[in-house]
DNA sequence: ATCGTTTGCGCAATCGTTTGCAGAGATTCC
DNA sequence: GGAATCTCTGCAAACGATTGCGCAAACGAT
């Protein structure tokens, strides 16, 4: 900068004042600024600028893990508008640990980025009041953690477990397993507590032996289709909390040679890009990641604008999209439904 | 900070030094320090420490799609290695698009990252060696750029190609078409060059309108195959770029009620997760996407510890893992083959 | 008592910007 | 013709750390 003000004849001022147009330059001077930083090739340092202005533009997002196809588009969605606003991302996986999430806290607020978004890795609660604390803009995506006043963005998750099921019960199904997430991570619980009224409100037993857990990723779900096939009766149909598992359990049920949806029922959660195209294509509960991501970081740069807002809930819409791995029973159990 | 040293009794130099055990200090000071950063909560601003150093410990990624599941995996490999060393990562998705592409680039320089890692979107040659103009250390990853010396990390495409042709003609198959990633993306062209060279090594002539070109998603394997079966006569085998178009040519296949791998055999490439889930579960090349972005990772927080090295090269192997979407031909269209 | 060494610490410049304050010349107005 | 106003620009102090240089006290040896 100090070379283009030189070159330039002007000072350091001034240039300043011709890269932010701050004030007025005459058209002169401004000219040979220009062309001074023009061949001197001049990039602004943003780190300067940024420790003199107290903004970096920046945002971290912290997740689980940015290779999950659900999280990797809520990524995409965070990504997209944070770029259309001029704002950076810097992603942190945590793997699920608390440890590691609270050391990416740290580095963030020492990188001084303006507002965090939060897939919290579970029991988060105290990292989370640390960057209150610190009054760093926050905004909690996926996944409610209890004890904390903040933003949120988080999908309808009961509703969908509902619908889901609610989907299977018109369908005649009687024997309805569920592929629950991991404990602990309130998002998956919700989605079985949809599950469960549903049933209830259908007068279906709630038998928690039909109720396993996963992890969230492919294998966990054939294993925990593995596991309810295991004694009898078999399930006619199972609700898997996410997509991954879904296809984890297609996988069981084609090494058991058991046909979807003739045989076997099966409704996923998420709708990744992926479910289009599995075979059959997989009947499964909406939520849009990109959106949810893009909420998110709206509602951040708007807090980053403005701190004193009270604490904002987006609750986004679950939909229910019929596609193939989901049919009426063969042998009703009970009496038909209208 | 100057808190801290105020509290403490000492000069802002010396909180200085104990936060970076930078000299000598006095047990007592030094505790005395501690204390007063403790119940301040001290935590330093990296971003002034930057400036004054002129390293910020944080590298960007500069990708098509953050989204894509391959991409997806690269990225954490990235991540994990870079976070293991301390440093963070800055996501920038350019959407293939040069435009974007090179507004990224602008912006890392601007933030001062300590490195790039680029995925190119097309034809960045010019975008690369403005980059290296300023000496910003980088690696490519994935494609091959033509007429740029640097630091790469690449799959052996060529090789993959023909492992997986030379698998299907193993299995008998005369008739096999290729989706192709988009034209101008140097991996995709390679895997094709592999493919067309196992046909004529084989004697078996290679027909450009069994060629037809995707955009390495899902759906435009889809159409590929759908383009393929327009006329007569059809393929016996499909070798298919990425493992999302052989995922979309699955869909097709199911449409038709073409039986995979009875009656239309598949390969794809890169092993994405899923592929060991689809129905049959997907033969195809693997690549460890995960080594991928380490080994990226490493080179390149190489070159920034030693800027004067020669540019280097590494190329990951490929290999084929065989599952269940090939089979051998069932009119075998020639003789048989050893 | 003197001198050399060691130990422990502080001063102030620096990194590359932004920005409040103020000044110099040109112009306008009465 | 002087005051008031306008236009354009520069000085220098921040922002929050790091770091070369140097100084004072304590110590040990002679």
């Amino acid at each position: 900068m100090r070379d283009v003000a030189e070159r330039a004849g002007v000072s350091i001022t001034t240039v300043s004042h011709v890269v932010n147009n701050t004030r007025v330059v005459s058209p002169d001077t401004r000219h040979r600024v220009e062309e001074a930083m023009q061949t001197l090739g001049y990039q602004p340092n943003v780190l300067a600028r940024s420790l003199r202005q107290g903004v970096t533009h920046t945002i971290g997002i912290i997740l689980p893990d940015s290779a999950n196809p659900y999280f990797a588009e809520v990524v995409r969605g965070i990504e997209d508008t944070s770029f259309a606003q001029g704002y950076s991302v810097i992603l942190c996986n945590s793997d699920n640990d608390l440890e590691k999430e609270h050391h990416y806290t740290n580095v963030l607020v020492e990188k001084q980025v303006d507002g965090i978004i939060f897939v919290a890795a579970g029991l988060s609660a105290d990292n989370i009041h640390k960057l209150q604390a610190r009054r760093v803009p926050l905004v909690l995506v996926d996944r409610h953690v209890p004890d904390v006043q903040v933003d949120k963005v988080l999908a309808d998750n009961q509703r969908g477990g509902w619908l889901a099921t609610r989907h299977l019960i018109d369908l005649n199904h009687r024997s309805i397993a569920c592929i629950a997430g991991p404990t602990g991570v309130r998002s998956s619980s919700e989605r079985v507590d949809g599950y469960r009224q549903a049933l209830e409100s259908a007068g279906i037993l709630y038998d928690p032996k039909w109720v396993v857990e996963g992890d969230f990723q492919y294998q966990s779900g054939y294993s925990a289709a593995k596991k309810l096939f295991h004694h009898q009766p078999s399930p006619t149909a199972i609700f898997a909390s996410n997509d991954l598992m879904a296809i984890g359990a297609y996988r069981f049920a084609h090494e058991k040679n058991l046909r979807i949806p003739e045989q076997l029922s099966i409704v996923g959660f998420d709708d990744i890009r992926l479910a289009a195209y599995t075979n059959p294509p997989l009947t499964t509960i909406r939520q849009s990641k990109h959106e949810m991501g893009a909420q998110a970081a709206k509602l951040l740069l708007e807090r980053i604008a403005q701190q004193d807002l009270e604490p904002r809930q987006e609750i986004l819409d679950t939909e229910l999209v019929i596609r193939g791995s989901t049919a009426a029973v063969l042998q009703p159990a009970g009496e038909m439904n209208s």
